[in-house]
DNA sequence: ACGACATATATGTCGTGTAATGTATCTGCC
DNA sequence: GGCAGATACATTACACGACATATATGTCGT
């Protein structure tokens, strides 16, 4: 097994049992990483238009989050209206219960992150993030992570 | 944002964008990453039952792979017997048609990891693997990797 | 005003990914 | 032998994730 391809399954792997974890500490919030990845970003980045969410979603790439969406407004998180100017936009926002969820997910993120930092204490992370950049940078989905860092900035 | 939020978003993005890739390679071949997955696994690793299978698959963490198994034997690539001595037990191996496929699944992974060579040249890569291995071996979709590796070895 | 085109979003379909539950088969103990 | 539990696999249910297509709305040229 050459590097490209051991480097190509040990993502899938580390993927996996990440979304994993942190599906499991967002289940008693009744959420998934993906819906709590949306409230994340409308939490952030202020009211967005459906393809201005996509495209600062990571998960996702590429389609217009829709149903994700739906969901989250069908559990009264997030407020979809309708742009009167042109109608053809949505202006999606959280609600006072989305806020008030927001702060729960930063918890749950927290305690993965938590095992993240211990799983790679005393490893090259420095090295790892530039190579990971590098990879990413050149894809859809790597820019919309590093749009949101650069929207966090300024 | 901190490091760890940084790795797990980069490497969600890496794990998205790979998999499209690898997806478009195989789709002229009628087959998803998944199932080339367990087409090479059972190239490579014999006969199975179901739960050796799903011990060897980084995708489809944890579960057997009932379903994946499912189509790929109405599409005439794997076989599907019934260990005589203990009928709980399957043996899955690959058809001729099977064998023929996982060969030109091999040349669509290896488009896949050219353009990954690529995309890390002149990236501390070596650190990079220390780093990924140190998180997957936690874990048991690491611990499947590494069984393959192991095997491919012996 | 009308129609061709473009843009934003919605919907249909397929194949996972995960957890929970159900069924068939074997093993051990009495 | 027969029953309790364990083991291997199957099935179900829900939510994605990707692709293709459809619908609604706006813009522009005429």
């Amino acid at each position: 097994m050459n590097v490209a391809e051991e480097l190509r399954y040990l993502i899938l792997a580390i993927q996996r049992e990440g979304n994993r974890l942190l599906a499991a500490e967002l289940r008693p919030l009744g959420l998934t990483p993906s819906q709590a990845e949306v409230l994340r970003v409308l939490r952030d980045h202020g009211p967005l238009t459906l393809s201005a969410l996509g495209g600062m979603l990571v998960c996702e790439t590429g389609n217009s989050p829709s149903r994700l969406v739906d969901r989250l407004v069908t559990q009264g998180l997030v407020q979809r209206d309708t742009d009167p100017d042109d109608r053809r936009y949505l202006a999606l926002s959280l609600t006072a219960e989305g806020k008030a969820l927001s702060k729960r997910i930063v918890a749950a993120e927290d305690a993965l992150h938590d095992a993240i930092d211990q799983l790679v204490a005393g490893q090259p992370v420095d090295e790892t993030i530039t190579t990971l950049r590098a990879v990413a940078s050149a894809f859809p989905a790597g820019q919309a992570l590093a749009r949101r860092l650069a929207a966090q900035e300024g």
